[in-house]
DNA sequence: GATTGACCTTCCAGTCACTGGAGGCCCTAA
DNA sequence: TTAGGGCCTCCAGTGACTGGAAGGTCAATC
């Protein structure tokens, strides 16, 4: 089949299958007239990319899922740890957004919001507020 | 001051920094021999920056709070609801991350993680779960 | 004066995972 | 024959840096 119907199929912008077989994600055939020309098997490695992706498998972390899924001899653990870092990377970045929401409510509850200039948020950003500057900001 | 001592106090990275430059956000003047020197007030441009990023605002976001944090004249209102808004997209950001962690979760627990190659997240990913496609693994 | 080494400069390329666009070929239908 | 849509490649841009090469500057030491 055509790039336009893998994509349909896939659920995936036709650019982005481009992309993938750039990088070796999917080796589709070629037709005569230069037309990449994608099997069943393609398709299902598609497929495959777009729900681990959707996910939140980082694309090496998809080739290396592809690769267990195309080793009919994996053992389900090396699939599961695979998971469960994704899990705790999940936990990470879940936990650093509620840390941030909390001092951008503290923040924004501390500002009257109406159009007198004195705002807390922006002292709070220029350094203005407590002491206690080297406790905060430290970039992940 | 050199750009290693404001890198220090403002304790942004010297090649943060001259990033910065490059995109307007920071105009240091140069000395005689060519290296960058910067004011007071460039460092408090740079301390609010590595504040304002650290809290998760977008560099363009960053652009406007610095450009109200010198306008003596702001309503503190437009700077509650760039705090607001960005309140609201951690919200989205963390149910996302939550409903990707349940699903990954589900198929974790269903994996029996040992060393026979059966793998229930395998399966998912390959699309041989329940018949419910369409209803998962939209890219946000 | 020469050398060392830290610090500074610019410029280019790479990161991640695409996305947009230009310029052009191919195919089908009217 | 023409119109349109689909397909091709290649290049550049996104965001926010980061790494590295090649080279100039400065202060201290020999």
């Amino acid at each position: 089949m055509n790039i336009g119907t893998a994509s349909e199929q896939s659920r995936l912008p036709v650019k982005t299958i481009r992309y993938y077989e750039d990088i070796g994600l999917v080796r589709p055939l070629r037709s005569e007239n230069g037309y990449r020309d994608f099997s069943d098997t393609d398709l299902q490695r598609l497929k495959f990319l777009q729900r681990a992706r959707s996910l939140g498998f980082s694309i090496e972390e998809c080739r290396e899922l592809l690769s267990l899924y195309e080793d009919g001899n994996r053992a389900s653990a090396d699939v599961k740890a695979i998971t469960q870092s994704k899990i705790s990377e999940i936990d990470r970045k879940i936990d650093e957004l509620r840390s941030l929401r909390k001092v951008l409510t503290t923040l924004s509850d501390a500002c009257h919001g109406d159009s007198r200039p004195t705002c807390p948020i922006i002292d709070d950003l220029a350094g203005l507020g407590e002491p206690d500057r080297d406790m905060r900001g430290q970039t992940g």
